[in-house]
DNA sequence: TGATTTGTTAGGACT
DNA sequence: AGTCCTCCACAAATCA
């Protein structure tokens, strides 16, 4: 029907050329607006109608070129096959189901409960202060739930160490099992205790991982970039394992040099250790403990590998002392209800405080001295050495601080947080009255992260604006007008949404390459090299789930990353 | 102005 | 296979 028409190629849709000729029979429509030629594509065809097919045509081919429905296909696909979550670790204990009657409610019937309390009861319906009121949020609710308030603000106790067994036993009923304390205290007491570095933790010597430093001809360009190639996450039964029972909000990993421990602290307070190839007959090589009440956003160790720092929403940094075998309480924020002496005390502002995120102090070979950041936007320095006291608490910021890093220098340390801002200090000239950051660099959005490259060369911030920035020399900056500019700016998305934990872009301890989360399909976590070209998203049939929290093992010798997801699980990329 | 609500988002547990 | 639950993340819009 169509006639191919040579010398219409000027002749486009939104210019037709208008001609005379004669209509067909049918078309009693008159009307001079009514285009005589139907011209689409330099084919002139005999009725609006035939253009129209074939424009429609027209357009179903450029859909089928485009792919994307081959792509949209594949996504469907690809979720449909979504593999089951992978089994191993720990697991709740199965619960007898005996009940052959149906429940009925006591509250309803008006009769007072015994013993029972409420220990977490999901949001909207009961939120337990810290100062002790209880208010429901819901109108719905007139009877107070009976409420066990021992500890300050729920902590799980007001500040005692605790055994391994008791640290075993906190993680509830749900989560214990028959062996459960006695392969955790096996465990330490066999193998974390065997893997400290004397040499580290006596002599005050730098770890290898540091030591190694731009001296290691091995480390080239090219055996970087071979060892990133390299990394893989394949063996679903082998490379993934639950870890905590709730979201992962910290992740580490032992500093040993020939075995992957990881840690990872959740939401509610557990953290699980995972030696990854320790699985045995009776246990597959996960240990989970509770010692904390809120999430366990940072976890690391020190350097020597004999201690476990943690610091968590619930205003306590604890520190799991591997050859004490106890999880021993280091700081606790606490409101002026306390004594005067009291370490931490009247930090505790109430409703809207908690500590977001802590650090070792790298300037100092020991876990005594650490900072702290806050919701209110304070940054802490806690020194327990000499009289154990807070050194110092500067309000840093009008916001929470996400998180502060120390440059290697011992002095410049930068902070970022929801003011969208990195601010750069000098610990040095922290003046009497307000702090005034010595440079500033503005993130668009909030800074989920910020933290110095181990060298101090880089600042990589994680942001909200969608953005993986990459700050050089931020250290070097000078007080000035001139607002700083990225060195390179990585598109990625950050929109995690409320029930991911939100990614932060971390540094190798030693080496210039930093890891991260990513929503990509499939699934995947990304290594990047500032300097180099070096860009890597390894995916693979283990990595099932976004990996909000990363980081990478010490070693230099072999690259070993392992992502924390929204299940509790851990995944091992090497 | 501060307070409150809503949109976004993924994964597992449960029925 | 489908529904429910998460709800100290943050941004933007709307309310008081």
């Amino acid at each position: 029907m169509a006639r191919k028409n040579v010398s219409a190629v000027s002749q486009t849709a939104t210019s037709p050329k208008r001609t005379t000729r004669s209509k067909p029979e049918d078309e009693t429509n008159d009307d001079v607006l009514s285009p005589e030629v139907y011209s689409f594509e330099g084919v002139v065809y005999d009725t609006y109608q035939e253009m129209v097919n074939a424009k429609r045509q027209r357009n179903q081919q450029m859909l089928r070129d485009s792919g994307l429905l081959t792509a949209k296909e594949e996504l469907i696909q690809m979720q449909m096959k979504r593999k089951p979550a992978a089994s191993q670790g720990i697991k709740k204990r199965k619960v007898e189901v005996t009940a052959t009657e149906r429940r009925k409610s006591k509250r309803i019937a008006g009769i007072e409960s015994e013993n029972i309390y409420v220990e977490n009861e999901s949001a909207g319906r009961f939120t337990i202060a810290s100062d002790g009121n209880t208010k429901s949020t819901e109108g719905d609710v007139e009877e107070k739930p009976n409420v066990r308030e021992e500890h300050y603000r729920n902590r799980v106790n007001d500040g005692e160490g605790l055994s391994i067994e008791q640290a075993v036993k906190l993680t509830g009923s749900k989560w214990v099992q028959e062996t459960s304390v006695e392969t955790a205290i096996n465990f330490v007491r066999d193998e974390l205790v065997h893997l400290i570095d004397r040499k580290v933790a006596n002599n005050h010597v730098s770890p290898k991982s540091v030591r190694s430093l731009g001296d290691d001809e091995s480390l080239s360009e090219d055996w970087l970039k071979t060892a990133v190639n390299q990394l893989s996450v394949e063996d679903v039964d082998k490379c993934v394992a639950k870890v905590v029972p709730d979201r992962i909000y910290g992740i580490t990993v032992h500093p040993s040099a020939n075995q992957v421990i990881a840690a990872a602290g959740d939401k509610s307070g557990y953290v699980g250790i995972w030696n990854v190839d320790g699985a045995s007959k009776v246990n597959d090589g996960v240990h989970l403990f509770k010692y904390h009440s809120g999430a366990v956003s940072c976890l690391e160790w020190t350097s020597s590998g004999s201690k476990l720092l943690s610091g968590s929403y619930d205003g306590t940094v604890r520190v799991f002392d591997v050859e004490k075998e106890s999880m021993v309480q280091h700081f606790a924020t606490v409101d002026e209800s306390f004594s005067k002496d009291h370490l931490g005390y009247g930090l505790d502002t109430g409703y809207s405080f908690w500590t977001q995120y802590a650090c070792i102090d790298g300037r100092f070979m020991t876990d005594q001295c650490f900072f702290v950041s806050t919701s209110i936007g304070t940054a802490l320095h806690v020194d327990l050495r000499s009289k154990g006291q807070v050194t110092f608490n500067r309000q840093w910021s009008e916001k929470k601080i996400n998180t502060l890093s120390l440059h290697p220098n011992g002095y410049s340390m930068i902070s970022g947080g929801l003011d969208c801002t990195v601010k750069l200090w000098d610990l040095r000239k922290l003046s009497k009255s307000q702090d005034i950051p010595v440079a500033e660099y503005f993130g668009g959005k909030s800074i989920n992260s910020a933290y110095f490259s181990p060298k101090g060369r880089f600042v990589v911030a994680t942001t909200m604006s969608d953005k993986l920035d990459i700050v050089m020399d931020f250290h070097l900056e000078k007080r000035s007008s001139k607002p700083t500019k990225p060195w390179k700016s990585i598109r990625h998305d950050n929109k995690t949404g409320r029930w991911l934990t939100t990614f932060n872009a971390r540094w190798h301890p030693s080496l210039d390459i930093f890891c991260v989360g990513s929503m990509a399909h499939p699934r995947r976590i990304e290594i990047f090299s500032p300097d180099t070209e070096l860009v890597r998203g390894v995916s693979g049939d283990a990595l099932t789930a976004v990996a909000s929290r990363c980081c990478f093992h010490p070693s230099t010798d072999r690259l070993i990353v392992v992502g924390g997801n929204s299940s509790g699980r851990v995944t091992v990329v090497r």
